[in-house]
DNA sequence: CGCCGGAGTATTGTATACAATATCCACATG
DNA sequence: CATGTGGATATTGTATACAATACTCCGGCG
């Protein structure tokens, strides 16, 4: 089917500009790991796919470098990034200080709103199903997401942004979710101290939470390679 | 002077690519000052000056809006970004974790050549010329540049880059350099730990060091706003 | 049989053309 | 005189055209 290109209507939700529209859509396959990590992104077939051009294809993919979801060399495209063993080391020790720091200021600083997205998050990690890993890093995220949304600091929302992207590309190479039997314990432990206004217990709760499974993780990673 | 627009020998040292060359050119004026915060920057009038077109300059643009240098508003153009006080004060607080990591770790991992680059970055800080803030502002970022890197975790680095990238946005905003009295002695303390390998010194150390230096800018930009 | 080379193809990089939105200023109107 | 309305202009956003580089695959050669 050669018909006009550019005519149908967006195969995504088409904020004010396209060039937004792809880099949210990219992003999003990306992170639920519906395009593999290592995996070649062609810029006609994806603009083909979506019912746009390049330019804005091209624009969208310079951005996601620059989230370090996406790596090219010249002249030879791009594809998802893959991390290796101590690449995600080095992630998850700087996640820790920054969970951290997240997490001691979203006790000293979190509103009633924000408590109860907390609150709202966590229980949406414990209806989870068991057995789909993708919805499971979604909400884990999201639950990280609201903490450091509830620290109220715009510089550590984007760098923890930044961070929670790489963790999640991490995840979906390893290609397993764990299933810690401490995860609930320990997300309800910093919950509580957050709540609670205990910026110190909340800060140590972070830290112990993503030792635990930035361990975990590095252990399927150098296991699967 | 009509005369044609993209024969020219590039006006900037050009790498590989194109929007290589413009992404460092406009990088390094943003955060050399040249370009004040606030200040709008036209595609087709940067472009005549660089004799390219458009499309590069475009994706440069895309990369450092990503960064956070620049910002722009939909079918508005781009300016460089303007700081807010709370969000210098957000990025202070960061900084103060995140520099201090990098020294505990480079306190740990440093090599021979990292020390001797650590010793030589602060020499050519102390060699500055007191009065050229510019000069002063890239070589105290070199400093602490140098510091990351030493300790040997991309991660970090990423987001130190960042960080003190914003920094240096912040300090053009105020256009002041504080030469505090305790810079040299803030900033010998910290590399003689870091030599030492005495992870919670240097850590310690760095961590005053922004505290003191974030207070100082921080009193410059309320007062000048 | 493996390896080197080169035409042909595909894909990215850059430039330009076209479209849409915003800005500016003159002018009318209350 | 303030205000707002209209069109002309400028600028950004998107699409397409052209250029340059890399990949493929086949044939020749050692």
């Amino acid at each position: 089917m050669t018909l006009s290109k550019h005519s149908a209507p967006a195969a995504f939700a088409r904020p004010v500009l396209v060039r937004d529209g792809v880099y949210e859509h990219l992003r999003r396959a990306v992170l639920d790991g519906e395009i593999a990590p290592g995996e070649r992104i062609g810029e006609v077939e994806l603009g083909e796919r979506l019912g746009v051009s390049r330019t804005p294809i091209r624009e969208a993919i310079m951005r996601l470098m620059q989230d370090g979801l996406l790596v090219g060399s010249a002249n030879r495209g791009v594809r998802v990034r893959t991390v290796t063993a101590q690449e995600a080391r080095d992630t998850y020790a700087v996640r820790e200080e920054l969970d951290g720091l997240g997490a001691a200021l979203a006790a000293a600083a979190h509103t009633a709103a924000d408590a109860a997205a907390l609150r709202a998050a966590l229980d949406e990690v414990g209806a989870a199903r068991g057995d789909d890993y993708r919805q499971q890093t979604r909400l884990d995220l999201n639950f990280h997401r609201a903490i450091t949304h509830a620290a109220h600091n715009a510089a550590l929302g984007d760098l923890a942004r930044d961070l929670e992207q790489r963790v999640a590309l991490i995840k979906h190479q390893t290609r397993t979710y764990n299933a810690h039997p401490d995860t609930a314990v320990q997300h309800a432990t910093i919950l509580r101290a957050v709540l609670d206004r205990d910026a110190a217990a909340a800060r140590k709760a972070a830290r112990l939470h993503v030792r635990t499974f930035g361990a975990l993780v590095l252990q399927d990673l150098v296991a699967g390679a």
